[in-house]
DNA sequence: TTTTGAGTTGTTCGA
DNA sequence: GTCGAACAACTCAAA
């Protein structure tokens, strides 16, 4: 043993869980194997500033919220959370030489540069092995595949139905090694405090408890993007890692036509992953060639009113303006949202997919680019591209009294719901009589969904012509 | 190999 | 107001 490294007796066997998007304790395989293999564990977490950098400053406020309520139930358990910034390549083996470890475990992520970053990891670590488990999904990525073809599903039903009938696989359980923190390490960055939930595991908890109270009516509410009780709220959680997908399902269960409902979404979640996972072109690319030369507008004017909620279109405003506000968007919001960018404006999809990344808190890339995918029409089993939401029909639709587009733009808030969805259509004495002149205390509508929407048509048309 | 059935979330048009 | 068809044919999955 070179000197400098602090001396540790050799019959006691150290491991080093790194933890990254999986910031909780219970039912979860890294942590469970480490401390069932180990006489004492490091939980580490390395502040990266490549995947920080994508973050907006409020995704980054709940993860360092996050990671402050894991350090404390560590705390609970006698050691603390090891923070350390940086080149996570370099760290991890560093850690790993300093404490003396001959394991480090960690839950596997899907993303390109995850993978590369722990093969990289894993040949620096040498002698001491890395050990990758599955912890972030109900199956594994790539653990699903078609019967015949023996690869992902490209239509979701299938799939689905296998997922279903698939035995789970086990995991770990855990052990009673002890938590240690060697040194001090580094302190967690500052949030502005703002935060207003309660992070970590046990407030994943409370919301999946909350939920499970309101589960049952989710296919008659999913839709209603006013209703808070509509959907479970938990996607921040799945994408932190403060609860278990495979926890959450199996709670949830199927015993009622609206649990069974919630399920499938989870199941639509695993599929983004193993779809990623063995195709990470299509983080970037349609799944069809053609679908790449869709001739998209350059609009940098059009795509900042989308992002500031000034389109003229009411409903888009409101998801768009709920989304700066808080980091969150109703899941039927964000198809109508998206749909607007991408069939009213023409704009590519990719350019809405890094707004959303930035901003959302429960970004997510596999869910982000098949989601946007699905709406733009070029992923796998995706939306037909003549499918085009028209915004004012799903506004009378989804939010027919208007509360969700009252509380997100407030300037019209004083019209009647007939005229709330489309204040164009109205006069403008009516409009005087709201307080709202079109072009002033409102924009007018960016353009006329007819026009655009055969805009679109061509547009696609003569790409798939190629 | 061939056949068959099926496919998240819609919109528009005309009878 | 309500209904069915067109949108556009296609690909996938499984038997």
């Amino acid at each position: 043993m070179t000197s400098g490294k602090p001396s540790v007796a050799p019959d006691v066997r150290t491991s080093v869980v790194w933890f990254r998007r999986d910031l909780r304790l219970s039912d979860n395989p890294a942590w469970a194997a480490a401390t069932a293999s180990s006489d004492r564990v490091v939980a580490l977490f390395v502040l990266d500033p490549r995947p920080l950098n994508d973050a907006g400053n409020r995704r980054r406020d709940v993860l360092i919220s996050h990671l402050a309520a894991l350090d404390a139930s560590l705390r609970e358990r006698g050691g603390a959370l090891l923070v350390r910034s940086g080149d996570p390549t370099k760290i991890v083996p560093e850690v790993a030489s300093e404490t003396a470890a001959s394991e480090v475990h960690v839950n596997a992520d899907v993303t390109l540069y995850a993978r590369q970053r722990d093969a990289l990891v894993k040949e620096r670590l040498g002698s001491v092995r890395l050990a990758s488990h599955w912890g972030g999904f109900f199956h594994a990525p790539g653990s699903i595949r078609s019967a015949s073809s023996g690869s992902v599903h490209k239509v979701f039903t299938p799939f689905w139905k296998v997922w279903a009938d698939t035995e789970l696989a086990e995991w770990p359980t855990a052990g009673n090694a002890e938590v240690w923190r060697p040194t001090e390490g580094e302190s967690l960055p500052s949030t502005d405090g703002s935060a207003e939930f309660v992070a970590g595991e046990s407030g994943a908890h409370d919301r999946l408890s909350e939920w499970l109270e309101h589960v049952d009516g989710y296919p008659d509410r999913r839709d209603s993007p006013a209703d808070e009780l509509g959907t479970s709220h938990l996607s921040a959680d799945l994408r932190f890692g403060t609860i278990s997908a495979r926890h959450v399902a199996e709670v949830v269960g199927t015993a009622t036509p609206g649990r069974g409902a919630f399920v499938r979404q989870l199941a639509w979640r695993d599929w983004y992953a193993h779809l990623l996972f063995e195709r990470p072109s299509l983080a970037r690319h349609a799944m069809k060639p053609e679908m790449d030369q869709v001739q998209w507008r350059v609009a940098p004017d059009e795509l900042s009113a989308w992002k500031l909620g000034q389109t003229g279109y009411p409903i888009v405003d409101a998801g768009m303006r709920q989304l700066a506000a808080t980091g969150w968007m109703h899941n039927r919001v964000r198809m109508i949202t998206a749909s607007f960018l991408v069939k009213d404006l023409l704009v590519d999809w990719r350019l809405g997919e890094a707004h959303f990344r930035r901003e959302l808190v429960d970004f997510e890339i596999t869910q982000n680019v098949g989601n946007w995918q699905w709406v733009a029409g070029t992923g796998p089993d995706a939306s037909p591209y003549f499918r085009i939401f028209n915004p004012v029909t799903q506004s009378r639709k989804f939010d027919p009294d208007g509360e969700y587009i009252r509380r997100w733009v407030p300037e019209l808030a004083a019209l009647p719901n007939k005229a709330l969805h489309a204040p164009w259509e109205v006069g403008p004495l009516e409009l005087a009589g709201a307080g709202i002149t079109l072009g002033e205390t409102y924009p007018e509508p960016m353009v006329d969904h007819g026009v655009a929407r055969q805009r679109t048509l061509a547009a696609y048309a003569a790409a798939k012509a190629q």
